[in-house]
This record gives C-alpha cells, structure tokens and sequence, in this order.
DNA sequence: TCCAATTAATCAGACGTCTGACGATTAAGC
DNA sequence: GCTTAATCGTCAGACGTCTGATTAATTGGA
C-alpha cells in the first residue's frame, strides 16, 4: 500500500469494526437524550432507574443493577445522586439487613412522568433516519446482540421473564 | 394495568428504546476488547487513536478527534495516556504554534501490530452471534445511523473523502 | 452448630466522555 | 493594519463505567 493510500483513508479497516460504530451510535444517543431532556436535568442512566422503580414499586440496588445491566458501583453511584435530589428514597429491608430498599418518591414520580413524552421524542429521533422498516431490524439485531451476551458479559444481565 | 402484570415485566416500553439497547451493546463491545486485549493493556479508545496515527502518518488533536468522531478533551485525555507510556511523540507545529503534531514511536507502532489480531478476534467474537447476512445488515444500519448524525451530533465527525 | 461460601453495599482508583471556560494563536473582514 | 472571529489546546468539574478490595450480613454444608 502507498503511502498515498494511507493519506487519503486513514480509518479503512477501522470503521468496519462494530465495536467502533456501537461507540459513536452510543455517543450519539446519549447525547440526544441530554439534549432533549436538558429541562429536567436527568440522563438516560438516572431515568433507567426511576423507570424500572416506576414499574417495581420497591427493589434493592443489585435487582435494579441486574434488570437494566448496570454495573454494582455504577448502580450505586446513579442512585446516589437520585437520592440526593430526593427523587428516590432508600430504607433498610428489615428481612435482610444488608438490602437497601429504594422507591420512587413523589418528586421521583412526578419527574419520570414528566420524562416520559421527551424520552419517547429521543426515540422518534433516532428511529427517523430509517425506514420503519430498517428501525424494526435494527432494533431486532440489537436485541439478537446484546441477549445473546447476556449471560457471559462481565456486568450480566438477567431479563424479567415475561 | 394490574400490580401484577408491572411485577411480571418491570422493563415492558424500555427494552425496545434503541436508546437502551445501543448503551448495552456498547457495554458488551468494550468489554469484550478489553477482555481480548488485557495483555497489551489498552483500550478501544487508545487503540483507534494508535490505528489512525498508523494510517495517516501524523496528526494533530484535532484532526484525530475529527476522524474518530471523539471529543476535544477527551481526545486530549487519551492522547496525554498515549504519551505517558511513550506510545506517541508530540512536537510543536512550526507553521501554526497552537498544533501539536502526534506521530507513532517505534514503541507505538510495536504495539499497534500486536494488537491487530487481537482486535480482529474482538470483531469475530462480536460478530459471531449473528448470521454473515445479519453481520452486513447490522453493520449497514449502524453506519446509515451513525453517518446520518455526523454533522449535527454535538460532537461532529468528518469522515475521510475517500 | 459452626465455618465457609455467597451476597449486598461501599470505596478508592482509573479511564472515557462531555460542558463551559480560558489563554494563546491564527485568519478574516473592513 | 486592526479589530473581530475562529481555531488549537488545556483545565476543572461532572457523570458513567469497570476493577479490586473491604465490610457486613446471610446461607449452606459438614
């Protein structure tokens, strides 16, 4: 190869590689839900929380860590800062005392509410640059993708079983 | 809707987020680089500034930020790691002193051959789950996605002409 | 029953990522 | 030429993420 070659494409080889654009759609679906939900001071990964606590009532920080794929630090840290704002409340599980249980407080209710039609703006955002069709693929290669590391990631993940 | 049926599928209207499922896949894909790659002690980010360096001889920050689609402080972050472990050079530009000129050390291009088969294992493995048919598809959405966001994402990129 | 393995949670440390600001330098318009 | 705008790079601060270690509590097996 000339070095000419080099000069004219320096990523052939490299943008191929799915890990590299899974990095950018990431990049840039976090940074469309920052935009749209810049009101309400709330990211994709906090609004993951008070949602599964939205639908749970009540859970302690690893089933939430388990249901959405989070780290145990990462869980720990997010809720943290939801406890903070008085968005989530956290008491001891008088059953086993080294559970926290958290649930969503009114503010943490009201918030995800709030959340809910901005969140559903960032999907038809992204979804908009596909045909329905290709939306639909997309999203069922996801889907193929990540289930099938499910059980041998690192941070696995144990999906509800319905 | 019942207590129950929320119990049943705490995650029912947030799986199929592409949102959601993109943040996973990325999670999957950065482990497992780091998985195959844990001896030569780099990661992804590292190793596509090392490639591009490779590819296109020498660069400033900014044109490698531009071409990987990374942000400005962040690629400022990597690349002050780079040369810390004596990876990368960085000398003052003389025809514009506010670049900074990044070139490969020998040590660099060393450890960007070695780590050539191991990324390309990352990419089977990742791969390996689908189909070759599902391989391209999947592939092909992702690149229609990413290059559909490229000039108006927060963070641009400017893909090589070629 | 008692010890060992497991589990929940926290912490320090590291890297990746973005924002907003700043200083230094260059380029552009008048 | 001078003023203004744009650009390169850095920095502090914030959040997300993972690792490895630690503490406290529970569970299971001999």
């Amino acid at each position: 190869m000339t070095k000419d070659k080099k000069l004219a494409n320096p990523l052939r080889g490299l943008e191929d590689r799915p890990g590299f654009l899974i990095r950018r759609a990431h990049q840039i679906s976090q940074s469309v839900f920052i935009e749209e939900c810049a009101k309400l001071d709330i990211t994709a990964t906090q609004f993951g929380v008070l949602w599964v606590l939205a639908r749970a009532g009540e859970l302690d920080q690893i089933s939430i860590a388990r249901l959405l794929g989070f780290d145990r630090s990462t869980t720990g840290l997010v809720v943290k800062l939801l406890e903070d704002r008085n968005l989530i409340v956290r008491s001891p599980d008088k059953n086993d005392r080294r559970r926290h249980v958290l649930r969503l407080t009114k503010a943490g209710e009201d918030l995800r509410r709030r959340a809910e039609p901005l969140v559903d703006r960032v999907r038809m955002r992204l979804d908009a640059v596909f045909t329905p069709s290709e939306a639909k693929t997309f999203s069922g290669l996801l889907d193929k993708f990540t289930r099938s590391f499910d059980e041998t990631a690192r941070v696995p993940r144990r999906r509800p079983s319905s």
